[in-house]
DNA sequence: TTGTACGCGTTATCAT
DNA sequence: ATGATAACGCGTACAA
């Protein structure tokens, strides 16, 4: 059905070699043999299969690349600077989405080495959760990148500086002079949130401001919860007057509980987020933070390590998060 | 490195053979051989190669979906659905983007087939481009399934009911008394475009309403393109009082540029898109498609095909396209 | 310059 | 119940 090498040999009557060799454009043969391997593959719809090539020279071309989810602008952005990474070096990926499931992150990894790409790049799980399968990865000699930094694991690691970011948050709402300010965390499984929330909890305890913990939101994850949060806030007898949230996607769920009950934002509640999501309209006061800078330091890393190009120690970038001042923080100052 | 089957041949003195047909669950063999290769392999922590495994038994367990961009939404929701099926036939799914780009779409394929994927799902450029990269698939009988259709091509498609959609908006529109109405296309590869526009201009001849050409924007592809063209038309000397969007991402643009030049959405000029995205807080009137749920039906369809289950005449599938009304347009009847 | 032979890790088909 | 052997399609020494 497919033409292969050695149909091509036959065809020809030269030896597979030649055939192997003329189309790897390698040196050494004559311009008539060229041309008669080079014709007779075109005629015949020659396609050479990466698979028994892959068999062969040990490596597939692909690499994995292990997200959270799909239908989050923060991972398409990260998606899309990998991919454009692995294109100019030649190279497919597969892309899986965890789901913020840890089950489900193991059972990518596995499958990845089974399919063994030539290398992975993963943004696990980092709280709460346990990193066997990553060791494992190491043991196995596969190359791999992470987002984010596991204790003991020595790898090449890159990070968003999320305390930072939630000092910026806070700092700023601080600022316009609130002092009763609610968080909503993400799901428990992110160090992300744990570090926002962390940095918040400090700057707080600096102030001497207290943390009413009615006001503190936990596993939040996705538009839905946040919608849900922002009811909840909407009925509250007694409100924050600021609402720091896990990501924008979250924010923008309480917004439009808000917005829904007729209510302002930020006359009613000022609201900030992290990851600066473009596709929206609302002036929503954010932390920017390079996702599709990082996609592509992670594609160059990871194929840095697949072609031993860099044997130096391993490297750990934290990348800056910079808040981006909009207008859904009301000024209350006095 | 990475231990073999044959390896575990000559640890506990068996055949590769043996190995192979417990490795697998195939029945007649003893419970003391099973249970020393399972031990051995476990110790020795084999690991099946899926590219041998491949070559051997002409199959990959991967899927190729090719989307034209991964920071839409829109196919952001396809391919979750996809996905989502993908996993449960244990299939793997190798995500490209053509960037809206067809020599780019060309490539991806290209490769998909080099890496003799089992099949294939397809979101291809439908206007203004050649499809010969489609047709050759066929003749390799590589199983795919099309979002889309292409004349002359017998295979499986799914389709949004395109037409219909600029015909809801449009009504829908006039309804609201408007009859000065702008209209944003997408990129002259787009089918949905060129089908949303006609609509709009068979509705418009019915009413006896002329369409200004001025008020006609072509090519526009994403945020950037949206904005920008809502500054053209904030410093128009004669705006139109509503505007269709070939989607929402481009909508959210002029939304936005209308927004910084201090001017108001719907009041200054009434606004619809398609694909109803989710992730913001504008109460955009927008025509929802059903993407996550064609992204599955896509899923299950090319897997009939992979695993031949449905051996009947191929699928034609048109999703309704269904308006959803916000308040992004102003009713403007006396 | 071209051809032969073997290895890559599996599966499948025979025998035994 | 188990083992030997041949594919699968390609790359690559090594030989001619």
């Amino acid at each position: 059905m497919n033409t292969t090498i050695s149909d091509l040999a036959r065809i020809t009557g030269l030896a597979k070699s030649t055939i192997s060799g003329v189309l790897n454009n390698k040196s050494g043969f004559s311009e008539k043999t060229r041309r008669k391997v080079l014709k007779a593959a075109e005629e015949h719809g020659y396609v050479p299969n990466e698979i028994a090539r892959g068999l062969s020279s040990r490596s597939t071309g692909s690499i994995g690349l292990i997200i959270k989810d799909i239908t989050n602008p923060f991972y398409n952005h990260i998606t899309k600077g990998v991919q454009e990474i692995a294109r100019e070096h030649g190279y497919t990926v597969f892309l899986c989405s965890s789901g913020e499931e840890h089950d489900t992150e193991i059972e990518h990894i596995e499958a990845m080495v089974r399919k063994r790409v030539d290398g992975l790049i993963i943004a696990p799980l980092l709280e709460d959760v346990a990193f066997e399968h990553i060791f494992a990865l190491q043991r196995q000699q596969m190359p791999f990148v992470l987002l984010g930094k596991i204790p003991g694991l020595a790898c090449d690691t890159f990070e968003f500086d999320d305390y930072d970011g939630g000092r910026q948050v806070t700092e700023h709402i601080l600022a316009n002079g609130h002092t009763r300010i609610g968080f909503v965390c993400g799901l428990k499984t992110s160090r992300a949130s744990k570090l926002r929330y962390d940095a918040f909890v400090d700057v707080m305890n600096k102030r001497g401001l207290p943390i009413d913990e009615r006001h503190v939101f936990r596993e939040a994850n996705g538009l839905a919860d946040g919608q849900q949060i922002g009811r909840l806030l909407v009925d509250a007898e007694e409100r924050p007057t600021a609402l720091i949230c896990f990501d924008d996607v979250i924010a923008i769920g309480v917004i439009r509980a808000f917005m829904d009950a007729g209510l302002s934002v930020p006359d009613d509640l000022s609201i900030v987020g992290f990851d600066d999501i473009d596709l929206t309209t609302f002036p929503l006061t954010s932390v920017s933070i390079p996702t599709y800078e990082a996609g592509k330091a992670l594609g160059w890393t990871l194929f840095d390590r697949i072609f031993q190009r860099r044997l130096t120690d391993y490297q750990h970038i934290m990348f800056d998060q910079k808040l981006v001042v909009r207008s859904s923080v009301k000024n209350i100052n006095p």
